[in-house]
RNA sequence: GCGGGGGUGGCCGAGUCCGGACAAAGGCGGCGGACUUAAGAUCCGCUCCAGUAGUGGUUCGAGGGUUCGAAUCCCUUCCCCCGCACCA
């Protein structure tokens, strides 16, 4: 029968099924192990990248469960937040884009696409039709019980005593924020949402509260407020709109299109007039920092839409305004037009406000002349910018005037500088865009403040608690604990709610939705109880019900016996021992887990562990729902079965590094497994008449009487197969998935392409050894491709691999002498081949001559004297019969020396008590089948040697002679 | 800029922590052979250069150093990838 994935794999999962093989509860034996991956959603369907990321915990799941643990692994769906409802709204618009990868990527049959109109229909069918199905197809051992949705009422109760509980613990706050805010639709919008301009950032630019002579505040905008003290002059576009208008009760002058913005900052904004920037040509405005007075000139580059579109020239220091001002002072004459004096044009001159090295007093000048610029519109300006900016920024010292800052590299107290004069007055902000973002509609993108909740995540105490979990916390690889740490640092406040979306209100104000990152925080303490939450009305569900779940009788005042008795259950799983997730998370949403997991649970019950996963490619390229780039996990299955497909996943790379998915390698891998179900069936239907280690979870002991004569190389091949043991358990231990994979399979495999070849197998021993080995291996596979090995096993055993368990090092079976022995026969196998290979010629007669005597007892001496040439050579020279050879044994000193040297120290004690003749001997009916030809095996003091090589021989290095 | 990862043979990818059997696992691809009517599958060998004897030469981004010995340790340098906030 040959291997049909679909066939076998069909009949495994209806059993799981049926048996509810992987249901988990507190009173079944062995530790609890609870084990849990970030819940998919399913604004989308799922593809091979998804199911790796769910298979790799799975694994690790089997993984425990075979070694004995009482293993908890759930799965639930997130559909909080507004991407499922983009998504439904962008289907119901009809946009081709959305119905393509609908119908085309994820095969949405067309009489079915109606019912994705709502969101919760849109999020049921992916979860129905593409993740529930492709996770039960690749055989994911979940407890499918204690499935949920965020936006479920009783999840959303649990959520509100979990923001109930933060606010009252003051970690809470309410605030002003930036946000994207369409001036189209008069809404918040969100990264999806976006036609142009999804890679903008907001950028915080400083208002220098320049004053004009009527008293209006002129709020020129700057990212380098230090540079305030080398002001020189302002510039407007004298083309442009501008208004005087009140913002908070003053008088400003700014661009028409800046009133607009500060209006959804959060400023008050009266009535306004019109006026062009010709007309502020040439006025003059006053410093709030020196009091100088500087002019205005008209200036063509700036623009209007970008900050205040009021701009001050700092020409010592940016060569744009170096620039700009040589050219107005060209064009001096021409500023009469607006009333402006050439003459006081003329005199302006660049005021430095810092030194830096390498540059002279004035560096904007340096740094034009250095990169040969000669226009505003000369390419070379932008890069001797970014030269001086970065200089200046890291290296730059501040002049004398700056009184307390004086000395100090702008990198260290820019922000010191500004919050100063901002407290004091003289400086405001307003945030813009890096670029031009525009909405879906069509309409522009600007920042607004919104008022917010956000999570104090730069609480003091709050990051000291987080910092000791990640202290203690197994973070895998270990190389990310750094990057928790630097999160930890970094973190500011996060907004945690939305103007709208799916999933729990805010408690105390409803029209706020908690976002998608926040609401997702300590869920996994709600897989602890979801399948037995039925019974319990969800209005019960309130504060005190969940105190007492979670800190137990004395929460509350009258503890709810329900909750008392979902403790126990809360009390067995909890903590979470592996937490498997994307790298790309750790500076967000796996951190904010640390976060709420330090301050809501007491330390017995924080995270133990975290896995990082890499990302995954298609054919070399990036995956892409939109652009049909995909492979889908029922696709591939059909066509490869899910032993394949979790094989590949698993065995291509370490779950933290990047895998490629290429249809050809894993179509290799399918292959691969093919050949070996056809091996592991022959060995199964050859049977064994000794006891194949069926109830094999306990070694077998050497000498148990069910156990044929073994001959060495069944002792080599038992003897391999701890070490393969002894690697795939320490390999899994911390989740290295592929050198596990890579052990049990490919290691294994060949030591077995070997033993097959040198090996009788038409013998008891050898069939029984198969057998032992091959149940072992399963075994060893049942992680990875649990369909096959427990079928395998089945049939060989009687019963399934993972009722058999983790087979665990035989140490008695551990034989490093039979090891070394059979590496002599392997390497001499080598050697003969290489001479065949390179003298072209097929041998009839291949002689193998074994060292003298005397060339041993020189190896004795260079292994108990050491690797060190003259002191060997005198202790052998000592020996009158050694001191006859001469040259000779110096050779064979220098030889050995070196050979020796880099030998293990056991080794040599094995090649020490090791007959090489006898290794050679025993090997010979190996030889003589290998190479066709008359082997003999002799001694280099024999009188056969025809080709007069014998000589050449040196211990565990025989000469060889072939004709 | 900040934080993280990485550069190995035609390709993918181990090895690097703890230097030594490393011309460097394994896979893919290629070549030759066995089996076969043939193809496929399977098995064996070869696949940096030279070679009718197991050898020698030159390699692990580049340059320098430490060592009897370096892909592995140290220094310098070049290049690539990922994340960086309200987006899940």
């Amino acid at each position: 029968m040959s291997y049909d994935p679909a066939d076998i794999e069909t009949r495994w999962r209806e059993r799981w099924r049926q048996e509810g093989y992987y249901e988990a509860d507190p009173d079944e034996d062995g530790d609890a192990t609870f084990i849990t991956v970030p819940y998919p959603y399913p604004s989308g369907g799922m593809h091979v990248g998804h199911a790796r990321t769910y298979t790799v915990p799975d694994v690790y799941a089997r993984y425990r469960r075979l070694q004995g643990d009482n293993v908890l692994f759930p799965i639930a769906w997130h559909v909080t937040g507004t991407p499922i409802i983009g998504a439904v709204e962008r289907l119901k618009k009809g946009e081709e884009e959305q119905l393509s990868v609908l119908r085309d990527t994820y095969n949405v049959p067309e009489e079915t696409l109606q019912d994705l109109e709502t969101p919760m229909g849109f999020a049921r069918y992916f979860i129905e039709e593409h993740y529930k199905k492709g996770m039960r197809q690749l055989g994911l051992s979940v407890d499918w019980r204690r499935e949920f949705t965020t936006n479920d009422e009783r999840y959303s109760k649990f959520i509100t005593w979990q923001y109930r509980t933060l606010k009252e613990r003051g970690l809470l706050e309410k605030g002003l924020h930036p946000v994207k805010y369409c001036t189209n639709e008069d809404n918040p919008v969100t990264t999806h949402d976006l036609l142009e301009g999804e890679e903008a950032e907001f950028q915080e630019y400083t208002l220098v509260r320049f004053e004009g002579e009527d008293g209006a505040i002129l709020p020129m905008a700057t990212l380098r407020p230090e540079t305030v003290r080398g002001v020189t002059n302002a510039y407007v576009d004298p083309d442009g709109d501008y208004v005087r208008a009140t913002v908070d009760g003053e008088r400003w002058v700014v661009s028409r299109q800046a009133v607009q913005k500060l209006e959804l900052q959060d400023h008050e904004i009266g009535g306004d007039s019109e006026l062009s920037g010709a007309d502020l040509v040439g006025e003059r405005v006053t410093n709030p920092i020196t009091g100088d007075e500087v002019l205005v000139l008209p200036a063509s580059f700036v623009d209007t839409d970008n900050a205040t579109g009021v701009v001050m020239s700092v020409p010592a220091h940016s060569p744009d305004d170096y620039i700009a001002l040589q050219e107005a002072k060209e064009r001096a004459d021409e500023m009469a037009e607006y009333g402006i004096d050439p003459e006081a044009v003329r005199a302006i001159e660049s005021v430095p406000i810092l030194t830096v090295e390498g540059y002279g007093e004035v560096p904007a000048r340096d740094a034009v002349e250095e990169y040969d610029v000669s226009s505003q519109e000369d390419p070379a300006l932008e890069e001797a910018t970014q030269e001086l900016y970065n200089r200046e920024f890291h290296q730059g010292r501040l002049l004398e005037a700056y009184g307390e800052y004086a000395g100090e590299t702008v990198e260290d107290v820019r922000e010191r500088f500004r919050d100063d004069y901002r407290e004091r007055g003289a400086f405001g902000a307003m945030q813009e865009f890096t670029e031009d973002v525009v909405c879906r509609c069509g309409g522009a993108v600007e920042v607004a403040k919104q008022e917010t909740w956000f999570l104090r995540y730069n609480d003091e105490d709050w990051m000291a608690k987080t910092k000791r979990l990640v202290g203690d916390l197994d973070t895998i690889p270990e190389n990310t604990r750094e990057q928790y740490t630097h999160t930890v640092d970094w973190l500011n406040e996060w907004p945690c709610i939305r103007n709208y979306g799916l999933g729990t209100r805010l408690p105390w104000d409803e029209d706020f939705v908690i976002e998608p990152l926040s609401d997702s925080t300590v869920y996994m303490a709600y897989y602890t109880i979801a399948h037995r939450l039925d019974e319990i009305p969800p209005g019960e569900m309130d504060r005190a019900f969940f105190d007492t779940l979670f800190y137990g009788t004395d929460a509350a005042e009258a503890p709810d016996e329900r909750a008392l008795e979902l403790r126990e259950e809360w009390d067995h799983w909890y903590p979470v021992d592996y937490r498997v997730s994307a790298n790309d998370l750790i500076s967000n949403h796996l951190t904010f887990y640390l976060y709420h997991h330090a301050e809501l649970f007491d330390e017995a019950n924080w995270p133990e562990g975290i896995t990082i996963m890499g990302m995954g490619l298609l054919e070399g390229r990036k995956m892409s729902s939109s652009k049909g780039h995909v492979v889908l996990p029922g696709e591939a299955i059909d066509e490869y079965g899910a032993d394949t497909v979790r094989f590949f996943l698993l065995n291509s790379a370490e779950p933290w590094q990047d895998y490629d998915w290429r249809d050809e390698a894993v179509s290799s891998a399918h292959g691969q497994l093919r050949r070996f179900y056809n091996r592991a069936t022959e060995v199964i239907e050859q049977g064994s008449p000794g006891d194949p280690g069926v109830r094999a979870a306990e070694p077998r002991e050497h000498d148990a009487p069910d156990e044929p004569d073994l001959r060495p190389i069944d002792e080599w091949l038992l003897s391999k197969l701890q070490g393969v043991i002894r690697e795939a358990t320490e390999a899994l231990e911390g989740f290295e998935t592929r050198t596990a994979s890579q052990a049990a399979f490919y290691a294994m495999e060949e030591h077995l392409r070997w033993y097959r070849r040198r090996a009788d197998l038409d013998r008891e021993g050898a069939r029984w050894t198969l057998r032992h080995v091959l149940s072992r291996r399963l075994r060893l596979l049942a992680p990875f491709t649990p369909f096959l090995a427990n079928e395998l096993h089945e049939r060989l055993a009687g019963e399934s691999a993972e009722d058999a368990g983790w087979p665990a090092v035989d140490e008695s079976r551990e034989d490093p002498t039979v090891e070394v022995r059979e590496s002599l026969v392997e390497s001499l196998t080598d050697d003969i081949n290489d001479i065949v290979d390179v003298t072209g010629t097929d041998p009839d007669v291949v002689r193998v001559y074994t060292a003298a005597d005397w060339k041993r007892s020189v190896f004795e001496q260079v292994v108990e004297t050491g690797p060190d040439v003259g002191a060997v050579m005198s202790e052998v020279m000592s020996d009158p019969d050694l001191r006859e050879r001469g040259d000779e044994v110096n050779d064979l000193v220098q030889e050995l020396v070196e050979f020796v040297r880099e030998q293990e120290d056991d080794r040599l004690a094995i090649l020490e008590g090791t007959e090489e003749a006898d290794v050679y001997a025993d090997a010979v009916g190996f030889y003589e089948r290998e190479f066709d030809a008359d082997v003999r095996v002799l001694d280099e003091t024999g009188a056969e040697d025809p080709g007069d090589r014998a000589g050449d021989a040196v211990p565990f290095r025989p000469a060889i002679h072939i004709e």
